[in-house]
DNA sequence: AAATATATATACAGACCTGTATATATGCTG
DNA sequence: CAGCATATATACAGGTCTGTATATATATTT
């Protein structure tokens, strides 16, 4: 990939986070990139794609982040189930975190229609699958139920995170995330 | 108060929630509401004022109807928090809930200045000092660390519920929360 | 009926936004 | 050096947005 447009995805990722979606102007984000608005409008076809692109960069991020950190921690699935929540935390708290594009996509394009909309139901979905993947491993009775919850502790937490930044509402999310894993492995 | 500014205030919290605060111009409001601009700007003297004041209204409303009806249900502290969930699903689920403000606002609102966004902030912060309270009252050890957690599967939810519309995802909050309650009561 | 407060209708200024058009510059390749 | 792809600089068309100005209508009170 050319290095401009991924300066670009860089640039309109903490621009989206830090001053809002809609609020971020090309302009403003070539400006930043030190580019041009032609330059941009040939990697991406719209504003919209741009957005897309920048979601789609996101969850892929984190998805393969968390993914190998997990599978080079334990190969026991209870013990894997377990370690999700340090692993979330420690990328939530890294100081190049800059919040879930999804949860701030969804909010920011309510419109069930909307593709940035679809994208963002899809990505949490697929996160919510992921836990319920690992929970199903290690024998969890209810997977989906537990997964559904712990979706809920994440979700709260990065939405508390990207609202005041070090709040340390994931560390109470891990706490949280031990006991309903941990009776949900006594059921 | 006016019913005209009584009107405006319902319709922009609707259009709020369903188009957006920023693609929801108040053109669009005056239309919905059957008025005219120079009536809003008469009642409110900015779009932000607007943005505010639906803000205040929203989270009062679910405040003073959340406390009477736990106030009303039981005076064991230990029940009431037991009963926190019951009484927020019934909010949640019922036809003429449009999603909670704060936790929108923040996302379309990310910077700290902005006073949308410190309304917000504020109000986040004074709910889970509610919930906090509670715990305190049933002598939770670590009520703060409880009414965190509680807080973030509320906001978890909530945030799960404006993105898919009867996701049911505050029954399984409910669940969660009645586990961890459980587990602070017998600290 | 006259006076006053309230609401409407409509137009517009000024700012911002997306996406494109046009012309120029830069660097790489043959 | 010549040719070509890539990036820049800049301007602008067409749209949207907020907030205000101006003129008119309606309803209540005196």
């Amino acid at each position: 990939m050319s290095t401009l447009k991924s300066k670009i995805l860089v640039v309109a990722t903490d621009l989206f986070q830090t001053r809002g979606i809609n609020s971020t102007g090309v302009d403003t984000i070539v400006a930043v990139a030190g580019t041009t608005k032609m330059t941009l409008y040939k990697y991406f076809t719209s504003k919209e794609n741009l957005i897309l692109e920048v979601l789609k960069k996101g969850h892929d991020d984190f998805q393969s982040w968390l993914s190998e950190k997990l599978n080079t921690s334990s190969k026991k699935p209870s013990e894997k189930l377990l370690k999700l929540f340090e692993f979330i935390e420690e990328w939530v708290t890294s100081p190049s975190f800059r919040g879930m594009g999804f949860i701030k996509a969804s909010a920011e394009f309510p419109n069930e229609e909307s593709p940035v909309h679809q994208l963002s139901s899809e990505q949490s979905r697929e996160f919510r699958q992921y836990i319920c993947s690992l929970a199903a491993d290690a024998n969890i009775k209810d997977a989906e139920g537990l997964a559904l919850q712990l979706s809920l502790l994440f979700e709260g937490a990065v939405q508390a995170e990207q609202m005041k930044r070090g709040s340390g509402a994931m560390k109470y999310a891990k706490k949280a995330s031990k006991i309903l894993i941990d009776g949900a492995l006594a059921d």
